[in-house]
RNA sequence: GGAGAAAUGGCAGAGUGGUCGAAUGCGGCAGUCUUGAAAACUGUUGAGGGUCACACCUCCGGGGGUUCGAAUCCCUCUUUCUCCGCCA
């Protein structure tokens, strides 16, 4: 959520950033200042209404107590009217707060500068590239047929369960999945992130504290009868535990990784992007959150973007990183990068990783604040990413490892699989 | 699931109808003292709106009500604790 003193001092400089995203914010920011002064108006009515009827009650009061009661009587008729006054204009500063709030959340975050013009995938800006793309034999197969061939995945066997997108992973495939969540964990807690465990549910608070609400209502499993969401990432609860916190300055930064498994209902997906493990209802995710001083914030995102490099170099795996352009670029970021693995047997890169920073923008709707040397409460910034999402990395190692002999595992992974070969 | 008790500032904990945004202690911050630190002493210290700055307004778990006036009384929801039941 964008704030609203931003919005009265920079409006056009924010409508002309918005267009990046190619949309037109100028009517939805001069309706949040119309709103906004409509609201300051009826509250300064409100304030002096109520502070009218404070100063009445007390003069009351007073009369009560020396035995003026006749007086007090006729005082408490005009603090009737107050009241009713009071209540109306209640009603009214409710309503056009509400009217406010909800236009404010319509509005996404401001893109960096460095984030390029676009309206889609193709826009968005390679910025490095590394690794080899291996030469596979005649007759590579794509994961899922992998998956069948050495009998590690059970796509089928997920429907009887749950439903399509809900894959079984049995033996060594099941025990791979747990070694590149041990794998990543360690690595992030090596590089400093303190590993937490969170609820996989969420409150509605929580979902629009990192704007997953209002915009991707429909994303998200819901249990109504208990009104709690299942996680589409682990950024929700993670991030969410600086809901309404003010830190100190020194308490900065703050990093934290967690393993989750996130839940998404995919609404409209569909076609051979979502085969096999590319687009999955229920799939498990290692997350890196950094809470953040303003100045420091791109720092930490390099330093997160490097930590996942690193990772990926240790897997061997071909990558890319892209730097989303506008029109790609989620809700609530103002910069993301986009990691994506090389799959030698679809010939098609698959994001892998995301990491982005969202400046003040989920610090706004969480009320995550610090204390600067001045003792002046400012918002904090936040960023997240995934270190990294495994069905996708599952995936690439099925695809760019499958030799004649079978799968080889990468080398840092054996350790943690205690095998070295799925045939 | 059943019975009872409770919810107040970063924490602990007073406050049962007006002068209470709230005693006191701890913690935090600043200062005095000290070579420095500790101790001691002094001061300061909740959040939001509003204002150039004041004034002023709101907030004592959430919502509603009674009253001229509510942290305090009533209703309701939520959460926590204790006991019982069930249970990984």
């Amino acid at each position: 959520m964008l704030q609203l003193q931003a919005i009265r001092e920079q409006k056009d400089a924010i409508i002309k950033a918005l267009k990046k995203r190619k949309i037109d914010a100028k009517p939805l920011l001069e309706s949040v200042i119309t709103l906004d002064e409509k609201r300051k108006a009826i509250q300064t009515k409100l304030d002096n209404t109520l502070a009218e009827g404070n100063k009445l009650s007390k003069e009351i009061g007073m009369l009560f107590k020396s035995g003026k009661a006749e007086l007090a009587n006729t005082l408490k008729e005009k603090t009737g009217e107050l009241k009713e006054l009071s209540k109306s204009l209640g009603e009214d500063l409710a309503a056009t707060a509400e009217e406010l709030k909800a236009t404010l959340y319509q509005i996404p975050n401001i893109p960096q500068e460095s984030v390029p013009a676009g309206s889609t995938e193709e826009d968005n800006e390679e910025v490095f590239a590394e690794g080899e793309i291996p030469k596979l034999a005649e007759g590579a197969l794509p994961h899922w047929e992998l998956a069948k061939k050495y009998d590690i995945i059970d796509f089928e066997l997920g429907v009887k369960i749950a439903g399509a997108g809900f894959p079984v992973y049995k033996g060594k495939g099941a025990r791979l999945q747990r070694a590149l969540i041990s794998y990543f964990l360690d690595k992030n807690t090596a590089a400093g992130y303190t590993e937490m465990q969170v609820p996989h549910v969420t409150n509605e608070a929580s979902g629009y504290g990192t704007g997953q609400l209002p915009d991707k209502e429909g994303q998200m499993y819901y249990m109504p009868e208990d009104d709690l969401y299942l996680i589409p990432t682990g950024e929700v609860p993670v991030t969410n535990i600086f809901r309404d916190t003010i830190l100190n300055e020194k308490d900065f930064p703050i990093k934290y990784t967690s393993y989750t498994p996130c839940f998404r209902r995919e609404a409209g997906s569909y076609g051979a992007h979502v085969r096999g493990l590319n687009r999955l209802h229920q799939f498990d995710k290692v997350e890196i959150v950094r809470v953040e001083h303003p100045s420091k914030s791109y720092e930490a995102l390099e330093g997160m973007v490097d930590h996942v490099k690193d990772i990926l170099r240790e897997l061997k795996l071909p990558y890319r990183i892209l730097r989303l352009c506008g029109g790609d670029l989620g809700f609530t970021a103002a910069l993301t990068y986009d990691f994506e693995v090389f799959s030698t047997a679809q010939d098609r890169w698959l994001e892998i990783s995301s990491v982005s920073n969202f400046e003040t923008f989920q610090a706004n709707r969480l009320k995550l604040r610090y204390k600067d040397e001045n003792g002046k409460k400012q918002l904090a910034h936040t960023l997240n990413g995934s270190s990294l999402a495994l069905p996708r990395v599952l995936a690439g190692i099925l695809e760019n490892y499958q030799t004649k002999d079978g799968i080889k595992i990468p080398d840092v992974l054996v350790p943690y699989c205690g095998f070295d070969i799925i045939d």
